[in-house]
DNA sequence: TAAAAGAGGACTAAAATAGTCCTATAACAG
DNA sequence: CTGTTATAGGACTATTTTAGTCCTCTTTTA
């Protein structure tokens, strides 16, 4: 099981890739593709997303593409896996605070609760510029 | 996104069931399957692979059935995870120590690798024992 | 006003998840 | 030594999620 899907990971690829250019210059779709590897009507989908979140934004037309919206710093891992991807929950029971229905679905509540918001945590921990900075770094 | 998957949830309802019993003996898949909800036949396939893992053991015929093979304060979360869904990662790229075939992937693993350790470790530190207890405490 | 670019919806393909079913094998009671 | 109760295990099916495509529409600007 994979936590960060394809669409995300396009996502985080994008966003890495604009976060090293050096002006913030907008990027067309693309370019986004060929950096990434992504199909482009794909990539546009998960970009859609990001741009209904807030993080990036877009422009139509000639000269048109992908512009940060956020600061790249202000951008966590975290916060492009729920745009792209939806909810993170360590079980169904998390999503959305739903009520459980039973009392295992409450022990998962109990104790797993507490995985589930450290889970969150880690992933709010990392941004964007943390991971550009990190690919710039010799392997 | 969910990191346990109903496979996993009834594993561990069945689990914290047989941590419930006073006595360790053995319970047979019909029980299991009434007192997790599973459908029996597809618990079954989760229990063998409780089995192969080692943490449980299972015996046929008359009065045969499922017990522990391994102290329930000693099985974690994520071996029961591991057991029952496969490995467990942040990003395709870790799973089973893959090597990387680009930088992206591996701008992945440099940032992401640490939110993979402190993720594995999380479930590391939840056991079959802690559940039980949380279980049994008013909601 | 034509070319370049993204928006958005409907559609399809592939893979993972969740289950079912059927036959075989093991253990034990009588 | 055989019938009954129980799990083993493989093949199969259904459902859902993930991944991707395609086509038409709108926006932008040279």
């Amino acid at each position: 099981m994979e936590l960060i899907k394809r669409n995300t990971d396009y996502a985080l690829r994008a966003l890495v890739h604009m976060a090293e250019a050096d002006n913030d210059r907008i990027h067309p779709m693309g370019e986004l593709a060929a950096a990434t590897g992504a199909p482009e009507t794909f990539l546009r989908k998960v970009v859609q997303k990001l741009d209904a979140a807030g993080v990036v934004a877009t422009r139509r037309g000639r000269g048109g593409g992908v512009c940060f919206q956020k600061d790249p710093d202000a951008i966590t891992v975290l916060e492009v896996v729920e745009a792209v991807q939806g909810p993170v929950a360590i079980n169904k029971c998390f999503i959305a605070n739903r009520e459980c229905d039973d009392r295992f679905a409450c022990l998962i509540r109990s104790n797993l609760g507490g995985i589930q918001n450290d889970l969150l945590e880690l992933l709010r921990a990392a941004t964007v510029t943390n991971l550009a900075r990190d690919t710039r770094l010799p392997a």
